[in-house]
DNA sequence: CTGAAATGCAACTTATCAGTTGCATGTCTT
DNA sequence: AAGACATGCAACTGATAAGTTGCATTTCAG
């Protein structure tokens, strides 16, 4: 189980729409440089370059110094553990229903 | 699949360790008063109620008053929309994966 | 070798959020 | 009816984040 201290920093890089459009753009397995992902965006190029700092910072995204540009490629285990957050709150919620459906009926 | 637009403010919601810590004590579907969950928290009584606020915004939390109280609940719908949000970018990651997999055994 | 291209770093402005305090309102208890 | 209890609302402060502009640095191309 993904602790609060640990899911709560991963919540709040996902927090954002700019940086949620990113990673959907990540998602196909493609580097991508800075150039590249600002023109999908009507942010300046620096602005996104934060967002992806940001994601960096939270390990959602890697980064691949390659020649004078800097590739981005999504890192899906961090947002596993996002998932393992939910997937455990939404558990225990199952376990609640499970025991009070058994009370009712007993 | 859940947009960007409708993921973001879910995400905001849950990026703070005191929202996850009131989500993980409401996760048994027992409806609390605010003075309960404030007992668990250091914070104040008004910290916590403007954290629940939040929460009841972003319809993960709902409020039932009860007399001179508020009980508050757990909403698990709101919840699986973020983890749909995931499922969908980590399917969409493992599509690529499989690709690439095709890709190199061809 | 000279210029253009891609990026990084720093400073600044503006907006938003977390947390507090103080006060007002409604409700339960005796 | 009176006091205690639970909550809500408003105003304020301090911190953090988003976005911009400007400049320096490194790398590719002719």
């Amino acid at each position: 189980m993904p602790s609060v201290e640990a899911a709560a920093p991963l919540f709040a890089a996902l927090a954002d729409p700019t940086r949620l459009a990113l990673l959907e753009r990540l998602a196909d397995g493609e580097p991508r440089p800075i150039v590249v992902l600002a023109a999908g965006s009507r942010l300046t190029r620096q602005a996104v370059s934060k967002h992806l700092a940001v994601l960096r910072g939270a390990g959602l995204v890697a980064r691949w110094p390659a020649g004078r540009e800097s590739l981005y490629a999504l890192r899906p285990e961090r947002l596993a553990e996002a998932r393992a957050w939910l997937d455990d709150v939404a558990a225990q919620w199952d376990d609640a229903l499970a025991r009070l459906k058994a009370h009712v009926e007993s």
